[in-house]
DNA sequence: CAATCGATTGGCT
DNA sequence: GCCAATCGATTGC
C-alpha cells in the first residue's frame, strides 16, 4: 500500500491512470463488501485541460476535494448520477482519475439489487453505473480512497495484458482535449463502456494469466 | 449493433 | 436560466 502511496505522489496522472487498471476498488457497506477490478479510466490534467471540471484553476464549492492531497475522493453529479474520481497530485494541483467501469468480483448479487434487476456487464459498465452497483454515496466525498470505507486493495489486483488509450468519452468541442487519448482501458474486457461483443477476450477477460 | 434523443438534477453564472 | 466527465429507451439499418 505504500508503494501505491508513493506512485500518487510521484507518478504523472496519465500514469496513474493507467497504474489503477486491474486495481481492485471495494466498498465495505452495511451489507457487507462489494468490490470489483477498475478496467476503465480517465485521466483529467486540470488546470490546463479544457475537459476537466478544474481548467484554470476553478475553485468552487464542489471542487474543493480536487485541490486535497493525492487519494482524496471527488463525487460530483451528473444528470441524478454521482460519478467517481480520486486526486491524483500533490495538494493544490487539481488533476485526476474518473473510473468508468469495474469488472464485478465480489457481492454481484447486492450490486444486482443497486443495479434493480439489471445483470452482466450492464451492472457497471458505466461510471454511473458501478457508482450505484457499489453503493457509493456521497458521503465519500473528501475522504481518502487508501482508508475508507472505499479503498483500493494493491494486494488483490490483477495486471492487464494490453492497455489501450482512447479519447475521451462525453466531452465535445473541447479544442485538441476532445480528441487526445487520456482514456485507458483493459484491452478485451467485457465490462469496458460501449465494449463491442467482438472485441471481448471471453477466455482471459484481458487479464495476464496467474503469475 | 449504431445513432439519436429525452429525462432530470445540481451547480454555477 | 443554462449546461453537463450519463443513462436507457427507441429507432432504423
Amino acid at each position: 500500500m505504500n508503494e501505491t502511496i508513493n506512485f500518487f505522489n510521484t507518478q504523472s496522472t496519465e500514469d496513474i491512470a493507467q497504474f489503477l487498471l486491474g486495481m481492485y476498488l471495494e466498498h465495505e457497506t452495511t451489507e457487507g463488501i462489494l468490490a470489483g477490478y477498475i478496467v476503465d479510466a480517465e485521466a483529467y490534467l486540470g488546470p490546463e485541460d479544457e475537459a476537466a471540471h478544474s481548467f484554470g484553476l476553478r475553485n468552487t464549492p464542489r471542487l474543493k476535494a480536487m485541490y486535497e492531497k493525492p487519494g482524496t475522493i471527488y463525487l460530483y453529479t451528473m444528470h441524478t448520477h454521482l460519478i467517481l474520481n480520486m486526486v491524483t497530485q500533490e495538494k493544490g494541483k487539481p488533476q485526476g482519475v474518473m473510473i468508468r467501469a469495474i469488472e464485478p468480483v465480489e457481492g454481484i448479487e447486492k450490486m444486482e439489487v443497486n443495479r434493480n434487476g439489471r445483470k452482466g456487464s450492464e451492472l457497471s459498465n458505466g461510471p454511473g453505473k458501478l457508482v450505484t452497483a457499489l453503493g457509493i454515496t456521497k458521503e465519500l466525498y473528501g475522504q481518502s480512497i487508501f482508508n475508507s470505507t472505499l479503498r483500493i486493495v494493491p494486494e488483490k489486483r490483477k495486471v492487464p495484458k494490453k492497455i489501450v488509450a482512447l479519447p475521451r468519452i462525453g466531452i465535445p468541442n473541447k479544442g485538441i482535449w476532445t480528441e487526445l487519448p487520456l482514456r485507458y482501458v483493459v484491452a478485451g474486457n467485457p465490462y469496458i463502456s460501449k465494449q463491442k461483443r467482438s472485441e471481448i477476450d471471453q477466455k482471459t477477460f484481458g487479464w495476464k494469466e496467474e503469475n
